[in-house]
DNA sequence: CGAACTGCATTTTTT
DNA sequence: ATGCAGTTCG
């Protein structure tokens, strides 16, 4: 895939670029004034305020381009900042577009890709060698919880996950567990927590391993302590790019800072009324201070607006003007007027679902792609409702941020085998595998070794080399640790000789970890072993097992191909970034959206956040924004009345069609019948008989389009299919354009062609 | 040691 | 309603 981690030394890759400002002043041409001078000052300190669909990306690739072909500096002299793999591959093609060929050797990707990198050429400063694994939040947990009993901590105030919580908010601060302060949490449960986040940092290095925040935190810790290595990546990267600045946490700041302080030339893009990622450690003050953090700095605001309709642009700056705590923009466009955004009160959240499945087939028959329709919700559970419904009337949809392919049960699995092998001291990835497929290894074999290796601070494999010549162990356990030892050297003796794909399929077939699923009786059982199947199939895309391994601990995307024509359903957080013509904004009400978790827990701060949020939602939209709210909505299995949301009073009257149902919606807080008025159950408004869409969806299957339409003939009676939402299953029955299938794991159904896929 | 049961919480998520 | 995690029983 994309960049897989290798040795190359960075400086000695490096070509020179030749300028050619011929090719530069061409680029230079398609951008606006403010645009051109964000691109151009290219020397010192620089913030640029990008609001949204103000060309943000062209302005950073094509700066990154103009300090190319102005020949300012090589390849490997760039250091470009991204939070996702996505941005930094949009960035990475982006800019090899404009000059016209592949840039070799530039230090582009996300904060974690990059920090490892680093610290793979400098492990041994921070006390790692160059392969220590990467563990993921299921790994730190994990380790966490080893290290609880120790404390004694009692996990029904403080489970594992709240823990590894703060220990993850404490990296993001940039703070070892030395320099936590009262101020920071130090006093937690009378400082046990702190004391487990210093076991669980040396258990770390002990196994050879970094967690994410590691990945910035032990460059810090490198750079403090090494200043020969800092001065050398100070002196080497002269011009250094963030992307998404407002999302940046404290670590990741001083990471910049630091890394900055040679050339001084620091470019940061960013929106602080797109920062929606506090809860996850970001700092806007990072963006809020930039001047005084970086004297002389100059600012720069893209405020003309290239996405949205004057009506979208004006309600969302309306809405977003409630907030207190801005820079300030002000976002213009010159596009045409186009329609107000639609406000829409309905009865409950069926009817929501109802009326957007609606809107959208009707935009779909007039010829609008349902790739530039999008449903975007405050909370993953929400989109169920559009799912089923646009499942009833036949819209091809997709959920985007669904479980990812790396993070599935037997994905991990075979991963851990495959990190055994690449690092035997990986206990996290040992224990996880030691018992599977079962081998009658419990806790009691464990225990004795688990003590030994805490004692004597070894990894859990060397604990049982030790003991396995002992009686600690009982002689049925110890044959079959024996055995698996034994196993594991002759596949490592094995990576050498054969392919790491080959290596991947030998070792998941001899430890039967392949032969359980097979035998399995579980529905999902022939899915996952699909899944090892592609597993090791991907493994043929890399160089080396240990690129492998990189690439799945920091790269955890699903790649979904935008080929297929289909609605996107996803959280208001998932849609940064992204633009479509319709964008409908369900679920407006008190509670959920501002959702009341975050007014709890985030006061003020949290009520802007959710508007920021509100404002992204918006801003999405080029031609059509829908809001939607619900007078009545089940949340966990009961009903509940609801009231509209604040922002759809914020939203300024001059720019929106308020079409609620009469009755429902008088400004906030009135008429607003809730579910005890049980007469309106029945005569609400909205409300209709549920056997409607079913209609709907035969009599309106012709304006799907041609290609789409099933293929008559196209499926067969026991064929093995994948559908959407219900997975595999095999055909039973056919029955016109509905199949009858029996679902390995939601049982028979009746579903129509057109949403299965052959195999 | 493994399987069944019960209780409990349930925003957002990248790497 | 639902799933997951921790506990209890065989």
């Amino acid at each position: 895939m994309d960049d897989p981690f290798d040795l190359t030394d960075a400086d000695t890759v490096v070509p020179a670029a030749s300028p050619s400002p011929v090719a530069s002043s061409g680029h230079l041409q398609r951008l606006n004034e403010t645009q051109r001078e964000a691109v151009e000052s290219v020397d010192g300190p620089l913030l640029v305020l990008a609001g949204a669909g103000t060309g943000k990306t062209r302005v950073l690739t094509t700066r990154l381009a103009h300090i190319l072909m102005q020949g300012k500096a090589h390849p490997g002299q760039m250091l470009a900042v991204t939070f996702t793999n996505k941005a930094a591959r949009e960035m990475r093609e982006r800019v090899a577009a404009l000059v016209h060929r592949p840039v070799e050797g530039w230090w582009v990707g996300t904060f974690h890709h990059l920090g490892a990198r680093l610290l793979r050429y400098h492990a041994e400063s921070v006390g790692l060698t160059p392969n220590f694994t990467i563990l993921d939040q299921d790994d730190q947990v994990r380790l966490v919880k080893q290290f609880m009993d120790i404390h004694e901590i009692d996990d029904k105030r403080f489970p594992a996950r709240t823990i590894a919580g703060y220990i993850q908010r404490w990296k993001d601060r940039g703070l070892m567990p030395d320099k936590v302060t009262i101020n920071e949490g130090a006093d937690l449960d009378d400082g046990r927590i702190l004391a487990l986040y210093a076991d669980y940092q040396a258990r770390l290095q002990q196994v050879n391993a970094a967690d994410f925040g590691d990945l910035l935190l032990l460059c810090l810790q490198m750079f403090q302590t090494q200043p020969d290595i800092l001065a050398r990546y100070q002196n080497q990267f002269r011009y250094i790019l963030v992307d998404e600045y407002q999302d940046t946490n404290v670590a990741q700041y001083l990471w910049l800072r630091l890394l900055a302080q040679g050339h001084k030339n620091i470019c940061c893009v960013g929106d602080d009324d797109q920062s929606i990622y506090s809860w996850r450690g970001a700092e806007v003050g990072n963006i809020l201070r930039f001047e005084e953090d970086f004297p002389g700095a100059r600012i720069v605001r893209l405020e003309r607006n290239y996405r949205s309709t004057p009506h979208i642009l004006a309600a969302a700056s309306g809405l977003i003007a409630h907030n207190e705590d801005r820079l300030g923009k002000t976002l213009w466009t010159d596009a045409n007027d186009g329609e107000a955004v639609r406000v829409r009160g309905v009865w409950d959240g069926e009817e929501e679902a109802r009326t957007v499945g609606e809107e959208i087939e009707v935009l779909h028959g007039k010829g609008h792609k349902l790739n530039e329709m999008a449903v975007l919700v405050r909370a993953g559970f929400q989109t169920r409702e559009f799912e089923e419904r646009l499942i009833t009337i036949g819209v091809p949809y997709r959920v985007i941020g669904g479980p990812r392919f790396y993070e599935r049960q037997e994905i991990r699995d075979a991963v851990a085998y495959l990190r055994v092998i690449a690092q035997p001291d990986d206990d996290l990835a040992f224990e996880r595998i030691v018992n599977l497929p079962k081998r009658g290894i419990g806790q009691a074999t464990l225990q004795p070794i688990h003590m030994l290796a805490r004692a004597q601070r070894i990894s859990l494999t060397r604990a049982i080399r030790s003991l396995i010549e002992t009686d600690e162990i009982k002689p049925r356990p110890r044959k079959i640790l024996a055995d698996l030892l034994v196993d594991f050297d002759r596949w490592r003796g094995l990576a050498q000789m054969i392919g790491h794909a080959e290596l991947a399929g030998t070792v998941l077939d001899e430890c039967g970890y392949t032969e359980m699923w097979k035998t399995s009786k579980a529905p999902e059982a022939p899915g996952r072993l699909d899944n090892l199947k592609e597993l090791v199939a991907a493994l043929e895309d890399f160089d080396s097992l240990a690129a492998f391994l990189e690439h799945v601990s920091l790269v955890m995307e699903n790649e979904d191909s935008l080929i297929e024509d289909k609605v996107s359903l996803m959280t208001l957080h998932g849609a940064k970034g992204l633009e479509f013509q319709t964008v409908f904004l369900p679920g407006w009400e008190e509670g959920l959206f501002p959702h009341q978790r975050a007014l709890d827990d985030g006061g003020t701060g949290g009520l802007e956040e959710e508007r920021r949020l509100a404002y992204v939602g918006l801003t999405r939209a080029r031609d059509r924004a829908i809001v939607s709210f619900a007078a009545n909505r089940r949340i966990y299995g009961n009903w509940q009345s609801a009231t509209p949301s604040r922002f759809v009073d914020e939203l300024p009257n001059d720019h929106i069609e308020m079409e609620s149902a009469p009755g429902l919606y008088e400004g906030n807080a009135s008429g607003f019948g809730g579910l005890e008025d049980s007469a309106n159950l029945f005569n609400g408004p909205n409300w209709r008989p549920r056997r409607r869409g079913r209609a709907v969806a035969l009599s309106d299957s012709d304006w799907r389009t041609p290609d789409r339409q099933a293929p008559e003939g196209g499926f067969s009676e026991g064929e093995r299919i994948f559908h959407q939402k219900f997975g595999y299953g095999r055909i039973i029955a056919i029955d016109g354009d509905k199949l009858e299938i029996a679902f390995e794991k939601a049982g028979t159904k009746k579903v129509m062609m057109s949403f299965i896929e052959a195999l």
